[in-house]
DNA sequence: TAAATACATGTAATTATTTACACGTTAAAA
DNA sequence: TTTTAACGTGTAAATAATTACATGTATTTA
């Protein structure tokens, strides 16, 4: 039981919050569910159709300008019930993170490997820079205590990627400053 | 391009090391490559075919006991370049790492949640254990230097995973501690 | 006012991954 | 010596996820 489709809770919790369309659920995924889940919005459509069909979602349209109609989706009570028990439930699964990278690095047999430098300087700005991003994020999103009060498990999980990413700089720029000088 | 098989190319390093059978490839995704990377056994004897098929890898029959017949799988030349190639290119995509537990919580909006110790015990409690076997795993596997030097990038994967759980669990205790005392 | 960009919704095809089915051997423990 | 666990190799079915196809509207910028 290994993924049970977590994109329909993620939906659910989204739309628990405030009634979205489809494509507002699509660029929840560019922000700061995406730090923790991708998903597009050829998965996504589908998905609020099933959702629909099981009676958790239901939604009514509303129209912008002339003609272009949008589908406004907000949870049923049954939805809202269904959420509120994939939320209580344990959470027993570490699923391992997909890293490229690292995957890469088990290959390398010697701290002499000529690749290696450039390997990490990559890592270093790539991380370096999505550390800035997620800085960046939390004074934009959490400017004061009350909106952190307000959105405690955001402002959670934007503390934890920032922790996270933080701690893979210092280990890159540690391991870069490890290697063998070169000969 | 988001996936491009990467299965083949672990298939592909691990073997680079020594012959192994589909099931040895199997184990190996329980031990450090697991940390890391996922694959059933399901998926790989389908991939090692296809490896062949392409010219990636060969296999040589040997028997065990009476009539037990192993599929002993190692790299050709085009195989090790292929290898080679994917170590050297670069790793621009940093995958966002799907944690349930950290998705939850974005939907736990008050830090007063009577769910959040409770959640966060658990956690504590997995990732310690992690971290604990992690910590074990880096002394049974590198009991000395000169084994280090001869697998640096295995040692530096167990050491950057251990570093990670190690800042789940600083994380984890510290958001404990910092809830409101309950009512 | 024309063009570009963002808004908006879907389906089809492909690929990746998991779970279940299926079969047989060998070595170790009870 | 029997039974259990580990060894060993595959396929089938279902689900998850990405990429490509397909179409049209509204707003903003040049």
């Amino acid at each position: 039981m290994a993924q049970k489709n977590k994109l329909q809770f993620i939906i659910l919790g989204l739309l628990n919050q405030q009634p979205l369309t489809g494509y507002d659920l699509t660029k929840a995924f560019d922000t700061e569910i995406g730090e923790f889940w991708q998903a597009q919005h050829s998965q996504i459509y589908p998905q609020l159709k099933r959702l629909e069909e099981q009676g958790y979602v239901t939604h009514e349209i509303t129209v912008s300008g002339a003609k272009l109609e949008k589908k406004l989706y907000h949870v049923t009570a049954t939805g809202a019930e269904l959420l509120r028990q994939w939320i209580t439930v344990g959470t027993p699964d570490l699923t391992a993170t997909k890293d490229e990278f690292i995957l890469k690095l088990y290959f390398i047999h010697s701290n002499r490997d000529p690749r290696l430098p450039m390997m990490i300087q990559e890592q270093l700005r790539l991380h370096t820079d999505k550390l800035v991003h997620l800085r960046q994020r939390m004074t934009v999103v959490f400017p004061d205590k009350a909106l952190i009060e307000a959105h405690y498990g955001h402002y959670l999980i934007l503390q934890h990627a920032i922790g996270r990413e933080n701690y893979y700089v210092t280990w890159l720029k540690q391991t870069l400053a490890a290697l063998p000088a070169e000969q």
